[in-house]
RNA sequence: GUGAGUGUAGCCGAGAGGCCUAAGGCGCCAGGUUGUGGCCCUGGAGAACGAGGGUUCAAAUCCCUCCACUCACCCCA
């Protein structure tokens, strides 16, 4: 019998693997610009970890399950609770605000989709210990950026939940958050059987009104002036100065109920359903896992998600070196004139005894950019001597190994 | 978790009850060319047709169960 792997799981070959390592790079390299700093916190995690916070429907998702010393464990379905865990534990009296990064996977046990993988990877930020809208501006900002710099266009909405909760005023937060669960949904119809539960049916017109509000000054018509519009106002007048086009979205609620204040959300073209490609917002957790409390922003990117969504992309050429010698020659080349030039470049040797033209097709075939001959006319010249032939052009010429080593960094490729 | 579609060699893909011990293309290996690649030509290896069961004289082709993928719902990344 063939054993396949596990549903909702990915193998990565080598060409997608270099395409996943060039994108995941340049992102890495944008956010170490601004200053974030990787972590890693480990793959599970304590279930309390999860349930303090999460929501049910994560916790529903998730796989849960007992190690052999009966203790309840979880594989991470995301990562903002462990880094602020990690942050509890760790890093508490660090110089603020902290800016820490992380590219791991995660898991959810749901039905997979294209986009939507059991185990799939997420590339995020947290900003730590920083009320500042300058903060809030700085992770959609640094979001913007890692698009930019891969080359994704998004479509932002930024709203935040404060408005919403000023407008519950009288509700408690278990109220609060289902409400915000439903519009998250966009199940309005839920919605409104739910306020008539809970006998807030008065609340319905201006929470439609609120979410489909356009601005915030027509927001305020509705909400009236509470800090929560005042802070959006100022954040969205920061993106304009930072020239990031968003949309003020009140709908944007975010499924986790751990978010408290801004909230934002990117859309990608052409992914079909699963086109959220980031998700991030304000949120305080670190009072919840034993610390003291602490106002963050972070994102998190579906990293197969943005692969996707970039399609096919032309990677730049490596340098590649294959080394070609006759049968005679091939002993030298190996051992002496591969680890030369291997010390500069990625070098190859026949390892199949095919002959020179052989070898030279594996040369064309793993795209080598400059083949090193090696046979009986270089050695009658020197122990020195190799043909270089350039494969794009197909030029050569008989060269010392320091000559064509020269010429190989020369050619940049 | 609900509904729908799909499943033939590494990949694409023909076949729709007996002509199938399954076409073709790509890729792979070898040769044409014992010191020159990419093109071309020739040959070769590789599949009991997702898995298991059933119907039938006969099944890749029909039925059932399971598995996986895709799409929608849902959920979010």
């Amino acid at each position: 019998m063939k054993i396949q792997r596990p549903r909702g799981t990915q193998d990565f070959l080598p060409q997608e693997m270099a395409k996943r390592r060039f994108i995941e790079n340049k992102m890495r390299k944008t956010v170490e610009s601004w200053g974030y700093q990787e972590i890693q916190t480990p793959i599970f995690e304590s279930l309390d970890l999860f349930t303090l916070r999460s929501g049910d429907t994560i916790i529903d998702q998730s796989y849960i399950f007992d190690d052999k010393g009966g203790r309840k464990l979880i594989l991470r379905p995301e990562l903002t609770e462990p880094v602020t865990r990690l942050y509890v534990e760790k890093l508490q009296v660090d110089p603020k605000p902290l800016k820490l990064y992380y590219f791991s996977n995660c898991f959810r046990y749901e039905r997979p989709q294209k986009g939507r993988f059991r185990e799939f990877w997420q590339f995020g930020v947290e900003l730590i210990g920083s009320d500042r809208p300058e903060s809030e501006v700085e992770v959609i900002a640094l979001a913007s950026s890692v698009l930019e710099t891969i080359g994704l266009k998004g479509n932002l909405r930024v709203g935040h939940l404060g408005a919403l909760r000023s407008l519950m005023g009288d509700l408690s937060d278990e109220q609060k958050n289902s409400v915000i669960r439903f519009i998250d949904k966009r199940d309005y119809e839920g919605l409104r059987t739910y306020l008539e539960e809970i006998s807030a049916t008065s609340l319905e017109e201006n929470i439609r009104a609120l979410i489909e509000s356009k601005d915030i000054n027509e927001a305020r018509g509705i909400v009236g002036d509470v800090p929560a519009l005042e802070r959006l106002e100022n954040i969205s007048s920061q993106l304009d100065l930072h020239g990031i086009s968003h949309k003020i979205d009140f709908s944007v609620a975010r499924g986790l109920e751990y978010y408290t204040g801004m909230v934002f959300e990117i859309y990608a073209e052409g992914l079909g359903t699963e086109n959220q490609i980031c998700g991030g917002g304000s949120y305080r957790l670190a009072h919840l896992f034993g610390g003291e409390d602490t106002p963050s922003t972070g994102f998190a990117f579906g990293f197969d998600r943005v692969v996707l969504a970039l399609g096919d992309i032309q990677l730049p050429q490596q340098t590649k070196i294959m080394i070609v010698s006759t049968r005679e020659q091939r002993d030298w080349a190996r051992t002496k004139v591969a680890p030369r030039i291997r010390k500069y470049f990625p070098t190859e040797v026949d390892l199949m005894n095919r002959d020179i033209n052989g070898q030279l097709s594996r040369s064309n075939a793993i795209g080598a950019t400059h083949t090193v001959i090696v046979g009986d006319k270089e050695r009658q010249k020197g122990e020195e001597f190799v043909t270089l032939k350039n494969m794009n052009t197909g030029e050569q010429e008989m060269l010392t190994i320091e000559e064509a080593i020269k010429r190989i960094k020369l050619d940049g490729i």
